[in-house]
DNA sequence: TTGAAAGCGCTAACAT
DNA sequence: ATGTTAGCGCTTTCAA
C-alpha cells in the first residue's frame, strides 16, 4: 500500500508538502506540485480515506434511514437526498429498519461510533432513543417528514393533519361519509401515522359523522396488505362506501382486491390514498390521492443538515405543501 | 471524547484488556470484565470505530452501485442485498450513477482509497475502469445482474438472451411478428442491454422476421419516456403489432400514452414489459413481462461477496431463470 | 515555502 | 490472564 510518506520520500519531500498539495492548499511552489503528481502518478497513489477520518475527526460521510426502500415514496426521497449529499462531497450510507427498533438503534450507534457525521431519519421507531442522541449531537440528527417532541428545530415538518382533513373533506363534499380509515402504524402509537389518525378522528366528530371500529385497521402498508384488507372489507356485513387507506401501496393492492370480488371502485367504494407514488397514475384505476412534495422534503432536509455543518449557509424552506390529486379512485 | 484508554484507566486496567473485552476475544477475567463494563457505563463510552477501521484495515462497509434506486427493480434488489449485509454486520454505502460513468470513477474510487471493502456493482457504465479495480482488488469487485469480459467469475449472470427470445417467440406465436424494440441503453454500447438487443437481433433473422429501423427506440427508462415513445409510434405511418419494452416502467408509460392515443393494448399493440416490477400486476393493463428473480440474484450475489471476503464459505447458487409471466398487456 | 514530529483511537505483537 | 508499546496513514503545529 502506497503511502504519502513514500510519495514524500519518492518526491524528495516532507509529508507536510504532500499533504497540502492533496488538500489544494497554499503554499506548494510548482516546482514540487509537479515532483509529486509525477510521485503520485508513479506509485498510483490514492490516499487513505480512513486515515484521514480518524485525524480530521470528519467521516464525509451521512446516515439515512428509511423504513423500507421498496416504497416509492422512500426510493423517490432517498434518490433526491443521495444525489444532493453526493454533489456536495458526502457519501451516503442506507439502512432500513423494517419497523425494527433494534435497528434504529444500531443506526444511531453510527453517529456515536463516528462512522458518519449526522443522519437523517426518514422513519421513526423509537422516539426516546432518537431524542437521547440528537441532545447528545446536536444538529447531527435530522427529522425527514417526521417529528418527535422537543427536537421541532431539526425536523422537517408537513401539515399532513390538514392534507388528511382536506383528503376527507373531499370525500365528505360527494357524500362518501361511511368512511373506513386505514393506518401503516398503530392507532396506540405516537408514529407519523398519529397526526393523520388525529385529524381522522377529528374531522369525523367535527362532522357527525359515525366512526365504525369495524371500519378501522392498522398495520397495513403494502400491496399484498391492500390485497388482504380487500377481503377483510368484503366480508363486512355493513361495508363503508369510501376508504382512506393512508398509502398509494395499499390502495393499489386494495383496488385490485376489491375488483377481484366485484366490488366497484369508486362507484362502490371510494379508495383514497397517499403520497403520490409514480406509479399511481398508471393504476387500473388511477389512484385519487395526497401528493407529497418529495423533492422539496429532500432540499429542505438536506440545505438544513449543511447548515448544521456549516458547509452552507443557505437555508431552503422551498414550498413543502401536500396537495389532493383527484383522479379516479375518488 | 471518552476513548478506551480511559476506560482502562478508570477500570485500573491495560487498554489490551479493554480491547478483548470489547471485541469478545477470550482471556478477560469475569472481575475484571465486571469493571471495564462499569467504566463504560459509567464514562458512557462507545468505540471509535474510524480508529479500528484504521488499525485493522477493514471497514465492515461495503458499497453498492445502481444508475437509480427510484427504478423498483433496483429498489427490490438493493432491499434484499441491504439486509443480507446488515445481518452479516456490514454498513451498506449506495451511490446512483443516472448513467455517469463519472460517478461510476468515483465509486470505484471508494474501493481504493479504504472507505470500503468490497463494492456490488448493479449497473455498469465504463467496463473498463471496472476491469482494471476488479484485477487490481480481487474478489473484491462483484457485477450483480452485469458482467465484463474477463470478469466472469466475479459476475453473478442471467440467461437475458433465451429469456428475449422466449418473450419474443411467445409474441411470435400469437402472430405478432411486426415487433418494435426499445432499450434503456444504446444499440451501440456494450451494456447489459447489448445482450438483450442481440438476442432481438437474432431472433427476427432466424424467423425471417423484418427489423424496421423506424421501430429501434434507444435510451428510453422511464415511464416518461414510455409516454414519449406512445406519440413516437403513434406518429407512425406503419404501425408495429407489438413493442417489445425491455423495461416495466416504460410499458407503463407507453400504455397509458397509447390508450390516450385510442390505440388498445394489447388489441392494437401488444406490449412487451421486462422485471415484473412490484406495481405491474396493478396496472391499467396488467403487464406481461419477464420476471427477473430479484431476491436469489441479491443472494446469490452478497454469498459470494461474503464467500470472498472469507466471512462464509457458503455457495449459492439459487435459481436464477428468468420467466416469462404472462398477464393482459401481450 | 517547507519539514520534523506529535498524535487521532485503536489493535496486536510481545513480554510477563 | 494482563500490560506495554509500536504503529496504522494521515493532518497540523511549530520551527526553520
Amino acid at each position: 500500500m502506497t503511502t504519502i510518506a513514500e510519495i514524500a520520500k519518492e518526491a524528495g519531500l516532507g509529508t507536510t508538502t504532500v499533504s497540502r498539495y492533496l488538500n489544494n492548499k497554499p503554499y506548494v511552489s510548482k516546482e514540487k506540485r509537479e515532483k509529486i503528481e509525477a510521485a503520485i502518478k508513479k506509485l498510483d497513489y490514492t490516499p487513505n480515506r480512513v486515515a484521514k477520518q480518524l485525524r480530521t475527526n470528519k467521516t464525509n460521510q451521512i446516515g439515512v434511514l428509511v423504513s423500507r426502500i421498496t416504497n416509492p415514496f422512500f426510493a423517490e426521497l432517498f434518490d433526491e437526498i443521495e444525489r444532493l449529499l453526493h454533489k456536495y462531497g458526502y457519501n451516503v450510507m442506507i439502512m432500513q429498519t423494517y419497523d425494527d427498533s433494534e435497528v434504529e438503534r444500531h443506526f444511531l450507534n453510527m453517529l456515536q461510533s463516528h462512522e458518519v457525521d449526522a443522519i437523517m431519519l426518514a422513519s421513526i421507531e423509537r422516539q426516546s432513543q432518537i431524542l437521547k442522541m440528537a441532545k447528545k449531537f446536536p444538529g447531527k440528527v435530522i427529522l425527514v417528514n417526521e417529528s418527535i417532541p422537543g427536537l421541532d428545530d431539526q425536523a422537517i415538518k408537513l401539515d399532513h393533519y390538514s392534507a388528511v382533513q382536506n383528503g376527507l373533506n373531499y370525500l365528505y363534499k360527494k357524500g362518501r361519509i361511511q368512511i373506513a380509515y386505514v393506518t401503516g402504524g398503530m392507532f396506540n402509537g405516537k408514529d407519523h401515522g398519529s397526526v393523520r389518525t388525529q385529524a381522522f378522528l377529528d374531522f369525523m366528530q367535527e362532522h357527525n359523522l359515525n366512526i365504525n371500529s369495524d371500519w378501522l385497521f392498522e398495520n397495513y402498508h403494502s400491496a399484498t396488505d391492500g390485497d388482504r384488507l380487500a377481503k377483510n372489507i368484503s366480508e363486512l356485513s355493513i361495508k363503508p362506501n369510501a376508504i382512506f387507506t393512508n398509502s398509494d401501496e395499499v390502495a393499489l393492492g386494495l383496488i385490485a382486491g376489491l375488483e377481484d370480488r366485484n366490488i366497484a371502485v369508486p362507484e362502490d367504494i371510494a379508495v383514497f390514498g397517499y403520497d403520490d407514488q409514480p406509479f399511481s397514475k398508471y393504476a387500473k384505476v388511477p389512484l385519487t390521492t395526497i401528493r407529497q412534495p418529495v423533492k422539496a422534503i429532500a432540499e429542505a432536509s438536506v440545505k438544513k443538515l449543511l447548515y448544521n455543518l456549516h458547509v452552507s449557509n443557505e437555508i431552503e424552506d422551498g414550498n413543502l405543501q401536500l396537495k389532493v390529486i383527484i383522479r379516479q379512485s375518488a
